[in-house]
DNA sequence: TTGTTTGCAAATCATTTGCAGTAAC
DNA sequence: GTTACTGCAAATGATTTGCAAACAA
């Protein structure tokens, strides 16, 4: 554990949402100005497969870490790009692939998107609390 | 139209399977030795706005493109990168996220893995019939 | 000390783009 | 005859890697 790997973990920590490798890098940087992109790259690997932080991969953005680690899925607004996290039973799905493909499922990987209450303009009480849980994406 | 985009498009349908742009390019080029890779994409582009073919994003693999454009989801061979077509019902999923997050929920995007029956070695006449409509992605 | 990790720079690899020439309509 | 499309080659951008020096155990 070193002083980079460490500092790397608290900033996603400390963020909550989705970054990605260069938001890690430039954040981290203000504290260690002398760390390089690619210790940043290799350290969200390591505690990715320690299972510090999670990995996670939307369709066509880049690869992004977590550090909420229960397995989670996502909604993604098309107008400006926030993420939101939610929770979906799956246990139905994954019986009814498993049946139609002859696959064992193992894992599945989930990404809504739509339209984000604020870009509707319908922001109220009850949305600003799921807004709070929320990142953007640009 | 030109002779390459419809040589393109007629690829696309005649594997109807998940063909990467290289892997296009490389049977179009069978037929048409000139064309050239930049063409192959632009093409694959073109025609997958115009609502021809499908672009499917796997996740951490390259963009593929389907001649079946029906919305569906996949599930993947973590063994040997088999893919295979599914169709889930989405509805409740949908209102359940719009419910969770406050976003107008307009896509979904869904992805299984796991082992498939080859590889679990219990291929037998049924799951041989869903394997007929798989794709191998190595 | 011994194996791991670092910073740096160069390499990869999929995809995109600028441009001047060519083909479609 | 425009306008869209092509081939080529170079640019892009995220990520990975080789290497020698520095560090953690």
């Amino acid at each position: 554990m070193t002083r980079q790997r460490r500092l790397i973990l608290e900033e996603v920590r400390r963020c909550g949402g989705h970054l990605t490798a260069d938001e890690v890098y430039q954040r981290v940087r203000k504290s260690l100005p002398t760390i390089s992109l690619g210790t940043v790259y290799r350290n969200l690997d390591v505690l990715s497969r320690t299972g510090e932080i999670l990995r996670v991969q939307l369709a066509g953005d880049q690869m992004r870490f977590d550090a909420n680690t229960r397995p989670h899925s996502h909604v993604r607004c098309r107008e400006c790009g926030r993420v939101c996290d939610v929770e979906v039973e799956f246990q139905i799905l994954d019986e009814r692939v498993a049946q139609q493909s002859g696959y064992e499922v193992l894992e599945h990987r989930l990404e809504f998107s739509g339209i984000c209450p604020r870009c509707r303009g319908v922001e109220t009480p009850s949305t600003a609390e799921a807004d709070a849980r929320t990142t953007r994406h640009l």
